[in-house]
DNA sequence: AGTATGACTCATT
DNA sequence: AAATGAGCCATAC
């Protein structure tokens, strides 16, 4: 039995438009710190939509041309890939900068996962 | 207005 | 363990 909320149910600052999502999606991201990561998942299940990840990579897709900036390169699948990566300006930008924030990554996955998977549930709480 | 698709994930073969 | 089906719901065509 799945308890999703529906989408009338969120938060909602201005009740007449449906990107609420997308900007509650944002602002999570946002809050990721420095050398850390989150996944699709996490912040689906954070904004009380457990079973629509699909919907957060949806919203990273429209966030590259969003104010201010989102980290967008902090959000990963479950596995810790770099699903991602190809939506990025070139191919190898989503890595570098995950690099440069201090995360390795190899073969289009983040090491040591587990170790700086940051969950907006428990973080957030 | 109906269909197809996707930066996903989980349950079921 | 790998493949498949099913939800998710906003966009694109």
């Amino acid at each position: 039995m799945k308890q999703n909320k529906a989408f009338s149910e969120l938060p909602v600052a201005d009740s007449s438009k449906n990107y609420t999502f997308f900007e509650n999606v944002w602002d999570v991201v946002r809050q990721i710190p420095k050398g850390r990561v989150t996944t699709y998942g996490a912040i689906a299940n954070y904004l009380g939509l457990k079973s629509s990840a699909r919907m957060v990579g949806y919203a990273m897709n429209a966030c590259f041309h969003v104010r201010p900036k989102v980290p967008a390169q902090r959000v990963v699948n479950r596995n810790g890939m770099l699903s991602g990566k190809a939506h990025f300006a070139t191919p190898t930008l989503m890595e570098e900068l995950l690099q440069k924030e201090g995360i390795m990554v190899e073969s289009d996955k983040i090491l040591n996962f587990e170790k700086v998977f940051w969950d907006p549930a428990i973080e957030l709480a």
